[in-house]
DNA sequence: CAATCTCTGGACATTTCTGTCTATACTTGG
DNA sequence: CCAAGTATAGACAGAAATGTCCAGAGATTG
């Protein structure tokens, strides 16, 4: 799993592209995208993508002006993402503070929702880079502003709010730092538990249920 | 902060070493530990590092076999002191649970501590090298465990405890993953709403207060 | 069909590492 | 004082990256 280069050749050769072209700016911002997480941003080297991409690094200079500009992009593109998701998650209405939660948590929980490996490869690049650094900072303090919102819209003072708010978001990221190797079912298991403890309620077994239900079948 | 190299030389030209050596292996590796915690292993090269102590590669391969004989070395380090830190502090015996809390408490506040830089140093490494993952989780497992006796050690049952020392751990490495730049007064007016928290039950005013004091004390 | 526009390949120059080898300076022990 | 051992410098070779330049292949368009 830890930098295997085998040099496989992933060109989408099905789609014919107009010209001479063999791949496109997409491809190699995609192919980038891919390495940043599994590798961070000190292997998204031109030449290795490129070596992936079955194309010769010219390619890349022609699309992008240097690595830095591609860099700057896939910046854009994760704080476009994984923040907005989130906030709009914690965002929906519910009748509970519970239900609330459940909402919350369909987003970390759903592969196609919070992608945590982006996250956590964007916070090991904002300890060298202080433009990601500011952005991170921004990110980090809107969804956990967004997330305060969601307990006092039921009933929790502003100061319980922001001490329960702190509490879930950076369990959340720590729950994602240690990268578990655990099941669905052995994360499921603890639902009931963990929803207590973060809102100091029990919660009604309907609820518990209905969030099982709902990841179980995000999970596919 | 963000890996600047001024090519300062830091040699410790006060302490005369015996024959003709400027620099000890003791040297190599703390500065080596220095530039794992700062800008994570694959910043940890023998040129970088032999200029910062002002003298050349060859020193280092007079005491290390390789690169990767200093990395292993930086490793078993780690793991002899943050992992067991943490696990004598949870340890600690305590009247109430808040004290037990307290005492876990000021192994990450202390700055002779938990090295929390170390550990995202370490998590980051992992991400790369299977035999550096081992050793994490093994430590986390460790960590967690003894946080859970912590919690049944004060009636708790081993389901809540088991929940509640995730719940706390989790948070814990999470508040690091962030790096907020908060100062410690901020992070001192939530003792008493993280300690509720975490236990379920509000803390008694004395022990907040202790905390407080104790927690100033360390920051010196 | 010829000109043009897009995209790609390959050659160069440069930098930054790792690891090896040899010479040499500097102590210490006989 | 001379020999032996220790620690270091500097030269060399080789790998891996970045970025530049130029030639040329392939569609598209007038």
């Amino acid at each position: 799993m830890a930098g295997q280069d085998t040099g496989k050749q992933v060109q989408a050769e099905a789609t014919d592209l107009p010209g001479n072209t063999k791949v496109t700016r997409e491809d190699w911002l995609h192919a980038a995208m891919e390495v940043l997480i599994s590798d961070g941003v000190q292997s998204v080297k031109v030449l290795t993508i490129g070596g992936r991409l079955g194309v010769s690094r010219s390619s890349f200079y022609w699309y992008f002006q240097s690595r830095q500009d591609l860099l700057d992009q896939l910046l854009a593109e994760w704080e476009r993402t994984n923040t907005g998701v989130m906030i709009s998650h914690a965002a929906m209405p519910a009748p509970t503070i519970t239900a609330a939660l459940n909402n919350f948590f369909r987003c970390v929980v759903d592969p196609k929702g919070f992608n945590h490996r982006l996250d956590f490869a964007v916070r090991e690049w904002a300890r060298r880079d202080d433009t990601v650094r500011a952005a991170l900072d921004r990110s980090d303090t809107a969804r956990q502003k967004a997330i305060a919102e969601m307990f006092t819209c039921h009933g929790y003072t502003p100061q319980e709010a922001d001490i329960r708010a702190r509490v879930l978001y950076y369990q959340q990221i720590g729950y994602y730092a240690l990268e578990l190797s655990e099941t669905l079912e052995e994360r499921l298991s603890r639902v009931a538990g963990y929803l207590y403890c973060f809102t100091g309620q029990h919660p009604a077994a309907s609820e518990v249920e209905d969030f099982k239900r709902i990841a179980r079948s995000l999970a596919e």
